[in-house]
DNA sequence: AAGCCGGGGCA
DNA sequence: TGCCCAGGCTT
């Protein structure tokens, strides 16, 4: 199998940035961004970030909203934290030099076992497998392997098929190639396998289960959830919020919100909550707020229903909410600085 | 082991 | 609508 992705890849491998380079550093941002992420979706912010940051010690010398705001759009924000964070730690531990082995780049802050695989073979040519979506794909189809793939037992399984394979004199190539023949060639649906060089040596081709494997327990549904956002505005101001760790979206920055079990909010109880608020609405211009957009928004675990509330403030809300709240009025530059949600984003481009 | 954490592209 | 994506952290 080796051999025969070992040649496939020269072959078919994509252009791709952070296939030019060794330095740990730029390959790190790259896994970090990469995952759970699609190369198109990823790309554009690999740029970016070795643009604003060309080395470690340039992140790590930003402050996290900053790098927040640059990551803005990418999702799982735990993900830009935690960079930030070994980052840092890089630098005041290290003396900017990544730990040149798997071991030593698993005790890293958001880096587990694939991304520590990746680093350790690409920029260190340690002989170590990585495991990704992609892998697990193609090992399952090839070695007819139907344990559950989402099913953190089965992991050792695939492990030990993909350090057995694993070439020691060409790490890197073999792991870049797998992912890349996983991604380009046997794709989860229509896999190209009229033209595929394991189709010989397949289990999923020979036995006609291509389209069965590999085997992956389903998520369980989703939640909705029903957001009533109170978009405070006081002149040229809105109220904003950073929000705060236990749910979704930490670090970055919403509007005073008010959740219910219900997609409707009479008008009687946004007043109510302005009112909670210390909030004091402009009367004269309540008519024009109305009626209040609806968003929807999806995540991979909830699905999000979103309501704004637009009210124009007669007074500046009290320093006690402020305190209390962490609500602050912030002006329409400032907001463009802030990172957000894009569902706020969203709202925002659209009320623009 | 299970739950949680985004957003986008595609069939 | 459902599935997948160069996964990792917390409980």
């Amino acid at each position: 199998m080796a051999q025969e992705l070992l040649a496939w890849y020269p072959r078919h491998r994509r252009d791709l940035p952070w296939r030019h380079t060794r330095d740990p550093y730029a390959i790190w941002l790259s896994e970090v961004i990469l995952q759970q992420t699609r190369v198109a979706q990823g790309l554009p912010y690999y740029l970016d970030f070795l643009t604003s940051y060309p080395t470690v010690h340039d992140l790590a010398a930003a402050p996290e909203q900053e790098v927040l705001r640059h990551w803005q759009g990418l999702g799982y924000y735990s993900r830009a934290r935690n960079m930030h964070h070994t980052a840092q730690q890089v630098v005041r531990e290290f003396g900017g030099q990544f730990p040149g082995s798997y071991a030593g780049l698993r005790q890293l802050k958001g880096v587990g076992p694939y991304t520590a695989a990746a680093i350790a073979s690409f920029a260190f040519d340690e002989a170590v497998a990585v495991l990704d979506g992609n892998v697990f794909r193609v090992l399952a189809r090839v070695f007819g392997l139907h344990a559950d793939i989402a099913a953190p037992s089965s992991r050792k399984e695939f492990q030990a098929l993909a350090d057995q394979h694993l070439p020691p004199a060409h790490a890197a190539d073999f792991n870049q190639a797998i992912m890349e023949f996983g991604a380009l060639q046997c794709t989860p649906a229509k896999p190209d396998c009229l033209f595929c060089p394991l189709q010989s040596q397949c289990w999923a081709f020979q036995h006609g289960q291509v389209a069965l494997l590999p085997v992956k327990s389903k998520a369980k549904a989703s939640r909705t959830r029903y957001f009533h956002y109170l978009v405070l505005r006081h002149g040229e101001q809105l109220y904003l919020k950073e929000r705060l760790a236990g749910d979704i979206w930490q670090g970055l920055y919403d509007f005073a919100l008010a959740e219910t079990d219900s997609a409707d909010l009479p008008a009687t109880e946004v007043l109510r909550h302005v009112e909670a608020l210390g909030g004091h609405p402009d009367t004269s211009r309540v008519a024009e707020d109305q009626p209040a957009p609806t968003l929807r928004h999806v995540l991979s675990h909830q699905k999000l229903e979103a309501r704004f509330h637009a009210v124009a403030l007669a007074a500046a809300l009290p320093a006690a909410t402020l305190r209390t709240t962490g609500l602050r009025a912030y002006s329409a530059a400032e907001i463009e600085n802030l990172p957000k949600p894009v569902l706020i984003s969203n709202y925002l481009a659209k009320v623009s």
